[in-house]
DNA sequence: GCCTGTTGATTGAGCGTTCAAACAACAGGC
DNA sequence: GCCTGTTGTTTGAACGCTCAATCAACAGGC
């Protein structure tokens, strides 16, 4: 495991912990056994860590996020909910501690360089193309002209809305409602493009 | 103004601006033109002040939020999306730099002592239980057995994760989409609620 | 002998907080 | 009307600490 790798990987860890100003690069440091310098001699800054960081998470998201949770799901829209699931499971084992990674930066940093939210951006929009491609193999489960870009952003908006209450109120039934209200909603859209057919 | 007003004032607005870890007490000093004993005196560390502060959105939620939203508005569904054109008023006018001062904040802090975490939870519920009330009110428009606790959360989901997207991309269209998503499933279940009948 | 990478003490700015001192406002006694 | 003691508030320099970042010195491979 190279530096780099070691620092990414504690930084991926940290970060979502505690956030990216809360934590230090003294964090990183013990937790890397690092010393300060070779931190440096890899990334110029601590910016450039979370720039590493949300490059990780753009590159991962298929193993990471995507084949663990669709592992055993054929069903489209399933799928997604098997998405929503791995989220759960994320947010139960944390005792409701720890949120959507993306999420938490994207609103802890208010006034982020071009770069860095360009990141975020494209982590999220990588997010809803993949919920958007389950759409699209959904096809005339779901009434026709159904915008399948709006309908993904707004699977992404009950995951984030869902998370940021169960967070607040540290209890997962909170992410579970949301959930279930989204669930509804695909029922109802099922049943209306059952009836138009 | 007393100090303490002043002081509550500047904090409301800085800590949506910038954050609460990052306004510094420098900041809210000179905003204020007080000297840093003054303010010490009326709260005895900062967290006090960010105790003000929410318990200055709890306090305020009626003539700060719902009585602008619902001034020339009386049907109670759309009195909810009037609340949501609230906000959309409020991301587009900041050039979606800022978001909801309740939501960031809680993602913000991520190891909150209980009273702050309290009133984060607290603010979130006033704000459920006022669209609840319009959901309530709506009565025989949504289907019979309807959750309304998890609707109007839903509602909430809803609007957090639409200003999160719309400040993460700065585009308020980002938050226009989750906002009509939301319509067509209240659309949905009226029309679920008529068939019934 | 050079080059790539590492070491870890050091820097200086910025942070939240403190405190002795100064000040304003008022009450009571005479 | 004037002095005196008290109370509550304001002043702003100073403190201790943490932080991100630096850099001269060093190690090992080729």
């Amino acid at each position: 495991m190279t530096p780099r790798e070691k620092i990414i990987h504690a930084a991926m860890e940290l970060f979502w912990l505690k956030g990216y100003n809360s934590t230090s690069i003294a964090d990183l440091l013990s937790r890397t056994q690092l010393n300060s310098g070779s931190l440096y001699h890899v990334f110029p800054s601590k910016q450039d860590v979370l720039i590493g960081v949300l490059e990780a998470y753009r590159d991962g998201i298929e193993e990471m996020l995507l084949e663990p949770a669709w592992g055993q799901v054929d069903d489209p829209i399933e799928k997604i909910f098997a998405l929503l699931g791995g989220y759960r499971t994320m947010i139960a084992e944390s005792d409701c501690t720890y949120g959507c990674p993306i999420g938490s930066l994207a609103l802890e940093l208010h006034e982020p360089d071009p770069q860095v939210r360009d990141l975020l951006a494209v982590n999220f929009e990588n997010w809803v193309k993949a919920v958007q491609r389950c759409l699209e193999a959904a096809g005339p489960r779901l009434p026709k002209g159904t915008d399948t870009n709006a309908l993904s952003e707004f699977v992404l908006t009950a995951m984030e809305g869902g998370v940021m209450q169960a967070r607040t109120h540290r209890d997962v039934a909170y992410f579970d409602r949301a959930v279930e209200q989204l669930r509804a909603h695909f029922a109802l859209l099922e049943q209306a493009a059952k009836q138009a057919a």
